[in-house]
DNA sequence: GTGGAGGCTGTTTTT
DNA sequence: CAGCCTCCAC
């Protein structure tokens, strides 16, 4: 392939001076709809066309798998458009389909194949495959490379048996769901449950890390791995093991990190040994090694997973030059938004101004002004829908060219999008609801999943317990029970136990047979694992187990629609094997069920309305948004309302919600909510409709959004806003780390941190019950406590 | 050992 | 309104 640079005109000069970046850290700052994507995977075509870089020494982190994939699909179209310039001198559409075609297969063979684009997760389990034998936790726990992942309620459900069975707490004090949310709090910020304790010297405390102590030994015995070990465990890996570290240092020479916002400490430090090789303070070894973060913080919607968006602030600092932003070189900001019209971006960008923990950072229109935004307030959830409804079908019928697929319904929480489905299959619009009850997580496909754990890994007593009954094989609880406990006392896994004849024949008594008839069956499938592929083992699964016929049997609805589904995992398993010929194995399928749960997406993409929540919609974008269920309690949530930080989360969840749109916004709230079987409750509404720009508004009534300014107005007092640089109190001299300050909505706090240099700055406050809080002075007022 | 009835609880967001 | 758990009758 030839050197060329004509895709780079495509890009504005910041983008530009992004792509170009080539050795050495750079942050890039990028606001809603300013095109990270682009430059992300402009960065990496111009590595590796322009700078000669092997993709195999490339990483690219993403956050979901949607991104992932989205990353992937654009570096190979953008490939596949400069090879047919440079092969045929032509545009890729004007090549015949089986010139394309060709043309795909030699750049997904030659570049794409080698490039690692995936979230941390996936990235991890891959090195966990590799590695993850030569690791030894502090308490010496070990695992092999069949390691089962356990999801959230296999996660829960150990928990609950170690608060519950091993160590008699009350489950109403301990409840196990708090518990695993405290562990894996810890875990995301590094704690082992020594340093957890540490943390926290109370019976409470106390009593968590020794749960936590335990359930690492659950894991370990289970041979299994939670979702927050899948990435500590390749951090301490490389803190103990400086060779393993090394190769994988020298593997990755050029590091991307998509929403780096939402990185947590655990993923941070994960990006820190790769990049420096352990190396300690400053690092300047940049060398044919660079590290590139895009992020923004008025889009860190995930800190209630330990997201910390002062990582983001702190890049300058740990990696960069620590210049202020105008002599800089290492750090980027695209400011111009190319996605929403003047109207939206105006109405968004005002919103997000209330927020007090943000940098300072512009987002420009490129667009005209659009449609005003139009607010409805409805009488009930049903009304409501049948608004969103009724809109949708007037816009078929005013503007022939926006389809079904234009158009997105986003809201807080799952539990809403019920009676805008019922609504919209009464007007039979289609719809796809993204992201909702996921595939993986249906009782059938966890059952044959189960079933496919304990094939790969024997060790996997949560998965054997899932299944030694189902269907059911006349195996109770008192059988299970024995055989347990027998495992227990000699501290083997309770598949040892069963699947040697005598003991099991003996311990379990009447259901002897039973229990040694299923050992047998699951060894036959064990004997092959290595011989067949993955999916001949679903099948013998599926056969031997008689899990079809029992549905059948039962015949209900329901039953009818899970086989539909075993069904459609067979389908997924050939389809993976497929996509993955390299390493179609079974332990690779599972890997992947685990991680990318998110099955339907690639296939349904026909005109559908789009249903999702709001979390689920960042990274997307289209011309018609409605944004549904703005009510106190509901959005922001009833658990954020008496914490300012939470409150500033949901408003930068609506600020997502509200740049998503690129044409037409729709707002809208009830009046009256029915919600998780209750009886209709009235409902306030949200505080944030209170802080969008009336005058840029359209409303059904009058309805209560306070104090009416003229477009004037507003622009005048936003840029009073911004041009307060110049107040006391901005500027990096005003302040000195250490000393007591006090905000108005935080209380007294104690500056740890001074970021930025200059008038730019943002101080790290430590409030004391509330945490770490980045504060930009020019955005908040701050007052110096006197002492 | 099974299966159903009935009671209780907890409901934000996700890899 | 689920989904989970307990209790009870077979």
């Amino acid at each position: 392939m030839t050197v060329t640079t004509d895709f780079l005109n495509q890009l504005n000069p910041s983008q530009r001076r992004a792509v170009e970046h080539f050795c050495g850290p750079l942050l890039v700052v990028a606001g809603a709809g300013s095109g990270k994507t682009r430059a992300l995977t402009y960065r990496i075509a111009n590595l590796i066309l322009n700078n000669r870089v092997d993709p195999e020494n490339i990483l690219a982190v993403t956050f979901t798998n949607k991104a992932a994939r989205e990353m992937k699909e654009r570096v190979e179209r953008l490939f596949a458009e400069q090879e047919a310039l440079a092969r045929h001198g032509k545009p890729l559409q004007a090549l015949s389909e089986y010139e394309q075609i060709q043309l795909r297969s030699y750049v997904y063979k030659t570049f794409i194949k080698h490039l690692w684009i995936g979230t941390f997760h996936a990235l991890c389990s891959r090195i966990l495959r590799f590695d993850i034998e030569k690791y030894q936790s502090e308490a010496g726990h070990r695992w092999t490379k069949t390691f089962s992942i356990f999801d959230e309620s296999d996660a829960q459900s150990l928990v609950k048996s170690i608060v519950v069975s091993k160590m008699n707490l009350d489950d109403r004090a301990f409840n196990p769901r708090s518990v695993r949310f405290a562990i894996s709090n810890a875990k995301n910020q590094g704690y082992d449950a020594a340093e957890y304790e540490q943390a926290n010297q109370t019976f409470k405390g106390r009593t968590i890390a020794e749960v936590y102590r335990y359930y690492q030994a659950g894991l370990a015995e289970n041979n299994a791995l939670d979702f927050d070990d899948l990435i500590r465990l390749p951090v301490q890996l490389f803190r103990q093991n400086s060779q393993v570290l090394n190769y994988w240092h020298r593997r990755f020479r050029h590091i991307l990190v998509d929403e780096y916002q939402d990185t947590n400490r655990t993923q941070y430090d994960l990006l820190r040994l790769l990049t420096t090789n352990g190396q300690a303070g400053r690092f300047d070894d940049w060398e044919n090694r660079s590290v590139f973060v895009v992020g923004d913080a008025d889009q860190s919607i995930y800190s209630f997973r330990a997201a910390d968006f002062t990582i983001l602030m702190g890049f300058q600092n740990d990696f960069g030059d620590g210049l202020p932003d105008d002599d800089t070189r290492t750090l980027v900001k695209l400011e111009e938004n190319y996605r929403s019209t003047s109207n939206i971006l105006d109405v968004a960008n005002y919103l997000i101004e209330n927020n007090t923990e943000r940098i300072d950072k512009i987002l420009r229109a490129t667009r005209g002004e659009g449609e005003t935004i139009a607010c409805y307030r409805a009488d009930d959830e049903v009304a409501e829908a049948e608004y969103v409804v009724g809109q949708i079908r007037s816009l078929e019928f005013d503007h022939p060219e926006l389809s079904w697929g234009d158009c997105a319904i986003l809201y807080r929480a799952n539990a809403q999008s019920r009676a805008l489905e019922e609504v919209l299959t009464r007007y039979s619009i289609p719809y796809r609801v993204v992201g909702g009850l996921r595939f993986y997580d249906r009782r059938e496909i966890k059952d044959v999943l189960a079933y496919l754990r304990l094939v790969a890994n024997p060790a996997d007593s949560v998965s054997l317990k899932r299944v030694i009954n189902t269907p059911r094989r006349g195996i109770g609880k008192t059988t299970i029970d024995n055989l347990e406990k027998a495992a227990q006392e000699l501290g083997v896994p309770l598949w040892e136990i069963i699947s040697d004849e005598t003991s099991a024949k003996t311990l379990a008594g009447r259901s002897g047979k039973a229990v040694v008839g299923f050992a047998k069956m699951v060894q036959s499938w064990q004997d092959k694992v290595d011989s067949a592929t993955a999916s001949e083992i679903v099948q013998d699964v599926l056969a031997d187990t008689s899990y079809l016929e029992t549905l059948q049997a039962r015949g209900t609805e329901d039953d009818l629609e899970r086989g539909q589904n075993i069904q459609e995992l067979y389908n997924a398993v050939l389809q993976f094997e497929e996509e993955n010929s390299e390493d179609a194995s079974l332990l690779a399928f599972l890997a992947n069920a685990s991680l990318n749960s998110d099955l339907e997406d690639s296939k349904n993409e026909g005109n559908e309305v789009s249903l999702m929540t709001l979390h689920a919609s960042k990274g997307l974008e289209f011309p018609v948004v409605f944004l549904v269920g703005l009510e106190q309690g509901l959005f922001p949530s009833n658990r954020s309302l008496d914490d300012a930080a939470a409150i500033e989360e949901e408003r930068r969840l609506c600020y997502v919600g509200l740049t998503r749109a690129q044409d037409r916004l729709f707002i809208s709230h009830a009046r009256l909510r029915r919600l998780y079987g209750s009886d209709r409750t009235p409902a306030m509404p949200s505080i944030f409709l209170g802080e969008l720009p009336p005058d840029y508004i359209q409303t059904n009534i009058a309805t209560a959004l306070p104090e009416r300014w003229t477009k004037t107005q507003r622009q005048a007092k936003l840029s009073q806003t911004r041009q307060s640089s110049d107040r006391p109190g901005t500027h990096a001299d005003d302040w000195t780390v250490g000393e007591p300050v006090s905000h108005p909505a935080f209380g007294e706090g104690k500056v740890t941190h001074i970021f930025g240099a200059g008038n730019k700055i943002c101080l790290a406050i430590h409030f004391p019950g509330l945490g770490k809080k980045i504060i930009d002075p020019k955005v908040s007022t701050l007052e110096r406590v006197s002492s």
